[in-house]
DNA sequence: GGTCATCCGGACCCGGACCTCCGGTTCCGG
DNA sequence: CCGGAACCGGAGGTCCGGGTCCGGATGACC
């Protein structure tokens, strides 16, 4: 692969990210490719259709989450841990606000399953850990946990600030001492 | 007017609102059209346009939740009165689910800026009661209240239990006693 | 019951967005 | 330095969905 192609894949990627944020899911194929100073055949060589340069956004996106939440598990406190995951995932849900909208259309299995299943995995880690120091309302799955944090990131995108938005929920998820 | 035409304009309304919870934003007019058991013509005769049908799905929105909030602040109790709220909110965005998702396409204030800003008053009155009997975590505002049931509207679409993500937010919501 | 205005329905436009294709250009091996 | 292969760019093609229009039917008033 020539050195100017692999530039040109990332200036891309770079530009759709950027684009898919501020347009939302409607952001079109034209703008991110002059955005990314490039016309719309090196768009389609690289991404051979909408769905995959979308795809490609959503594993990026996924390994970032992941990497998050690596970096939280590597904590010793369980409920330290949660919070400082919340914060990493807010602080990233403000970054890419519109982000958020576009990857619910293309199912998650489609693109990249292996990758969803770490991170799948490491969730489950987190909150069992959470769960056994009794830090975490019992009620509360990984499953829940993640609905929790795809409404954080529409809250924040609702123009919520992230550290507000964040603490409250952290307030909600919290175990009631009895 | 003719008793059929308002008898048709109501059906459409109802089929629009069913297509759009299962289908999202992207859901199509020929379709609703079928649903109401209708042709494509009558239903551009009761909404001239698209974004004029989606206007009217809104302001019947509106209109629930400010039934809704006003049956809350009838209750004597500040605090009762959020609850009762939030989950009269969390059950209706349960129903319509990805009705939630097509609003914030179009501006708040283009359709019905009166019943916007009745809807905002009553949050006004209900957050500043809640504030004074201290209730209220003191950083929420009304806006940050309404994002957070965005946020709300987000986590029971993406499948979590409205009667959980409702406690959850409420014991975040709530203020921490000191 | 007759007449006429009103309404219904679906067969057509039309614009726009995703995607293709080919001539010109840029980078690597000999 | 040079041949060629890979790559770039943008002018279209195609399809799809929102919006129009007119012949036929239907309901209201006398």
């Amino acid at each position: 692969m020539r050195a100017d192609a692999r530039r040109n894949r990332e200036r891309i990627l770079k530009a759709a990210r950027e684009v898919f944020a501020e347009q939302g899911a409607a952001a079109q194929m034209e703008p991110i490719a002059r955005r990314a100073g490039v016309g719309v055949g090196t768009l389609y060589r690289n991404f051979p259709t909408r769905r995959a340069l979308i795809g490609a956004m959503r594993a990026e996106w996924t390994a970032e989450r992941t990497a998050n939440l690596e970096r939280a598990l590597a904590t010793t406190d369980p409920w330290t841990a949660v919070t400082e995951y919340v914060h990493r995932g807010a602080e990233a849900m403000s970054r890419d606000a519109g982000l958020r909208e576009v990857f619910p259309d293309l199912p998650a299995k489609e693109t990249t399953p292996e990758d969803e299943a770490a991170f799948r995995d490491r969730l489950t880690v987190l909150v069992r850990r959470a769960h056994d120091a009794g830090a975490l309302r019992p009620e509360v799955t990984a499953e829940t946990y993640n609905g929790m944090m795809v409404g954080l990131g529409a809250a924040i995108t609702a123009g919520t600030d992230w550290r507000l938005a964040a603490d409250i929920l952290l307030a909600g998820l919290r175990a009631t001492p009895t």
